[in-house]
DNA sequence: GTCTATAGTATGATAGAC
DNA sequence: GTCTATCATACTATAGAC
């Protein structure tokens, strides 16, 4: 009884394109290495999926759908915690990464895989790829306003531009994400120095010289 | 008197090599597309370079040259300038990032191909191309017991790690690099609000938990 | 749904004339 | 140094039998 029977064809062609996407990014793989790992046939792929294309759509859509689940719950929660007039920075940017890592967590030796393919999904600079990445994270544009009631020394672009750095910063933890794994006894110390890091940045003063673009006055 | 005649072969197949390595990757880009905008034969880059790898290596050298000086030199004066016992964190991110951004203003209209091409290489996942960029960057390292020092209230281990947040944070600038490129007076705006959320994030208080790794006590 | 076979094209690299 | 021609291999994708 191995996996082939276990399985069916597109989940092994979703777990196959999921490492080796991870592994070395979508450009860095193609269809019939996928194949030869998930020992089916080139036919079946395309029967699937119809392109590459979709195949890495349908690896994000099985993995965003989990997180966004997760986040909108924790989004809610903070909601309901927070104090309107007095918003806590640091627990509205717990509850955006604790999301992602819960359900890394949870998904156990996939984790580390997930975590890589989300680093190189979110790192990628082709268009329709990040396009494909932001689609599916748009419900974090939710924080965005709890955010900035938690930041009102930044003008709104200002803040925009330091949300993009954090992302930035949690899309490379993700890429450079432990191939062992995190354990359920770290996860809360990677949450908090990371947490820490972002919180520092986002709470220095608004910078004195005028922005790129117009800020808010 | 057109491109192809005042410019050498391989200077042509650097240039449009640089060009498209920061559009479309490593991976993304063929030898046979660089020498169509290169307009010179295919037998000339195996001439020249001898395999698609050291055309990368290439381009990455001729970039790295002039920053590596100018960093150098930045650090020379930061250290000249310091008083040792008190040093002063932002002038030391300051010269950090500021070799980068004038380099890449002195580079004129080039600057954008090559701050792409940068965030594009140090953004990659591929053990080889990380480890090349990162011999070429070898000199930060000397930043840091500087930045160290200014810094005194944080472990080794989490200062390691927050520097590399650090470099991720000024790799994803580079990535996302205006395709119109920064103009001589937007250049200290953008350095200041880096700068100011890096340090910010830099001089975060000593997160409570253990980190993963032993920390230095 | 799954397979074989294959079309049609692109790839990195090299040999050898000039 | 530069070119044409070509090798050997890889690629995405599809047609058509079962």
């Amino acid at each position: 009884m191995n996996r082939s029977t276990t399985t069916d064809t597109r989940t092994r062609i979703l777990d196959a394109a999921e490492q080796l996407f991870a592994e070395h990014g979508f450009d860095g793989t193609s269809i019939r290495e996928i194949t030869r790992v998930a020992d089916v046939n080139v036919a079946a792929v395309h029967y699937h999926f119809g392109s590459k294309e979709e195949v890495l759509r349908g690896v994000t859509d099985r993995v965003a759908g989990p997180i966004s689940d997760r986040r909108s719950q924790l989004l809610e929660a903070a909601v309901a915690a927070a104090k309107p007039e007095n918003p806590d920075l640091r627990v509205l940017v717990d509850a955006f990464l604790r999301a992602d890592v819960e359900i890394l967590l949870e998904l156990q030796e996939r984790g580390p895989r997930v975590a890589r393919f989300l680093g190189r999904t979110h790192g990628d600079q082709t268009a329709w790829i990040q396009e494909m990445a932001r689609e599916q994270y748009s419900q974090a544009d939710d924080f965005f306003p709890l955010i900035a009631a938690a930041l009102p020394h930044l003008g709104e672009e200002e803040l925009t531009w330091r949300m993009m750095q954090v992302v930035a910063v949690i899309v490379h933890l993700f890429a450079t994400w432990p191939e062992n794994g995190v354990t359920e006894e770290d996860a809360p110390a990677l949450l908090d120095r990371t947490v820490t890091f972002l919180v520092g940045g986002l709470q220095a003063p608004q910078p004195d010289s005028t922005p790129t673009l117009p800020a808010r006055r």
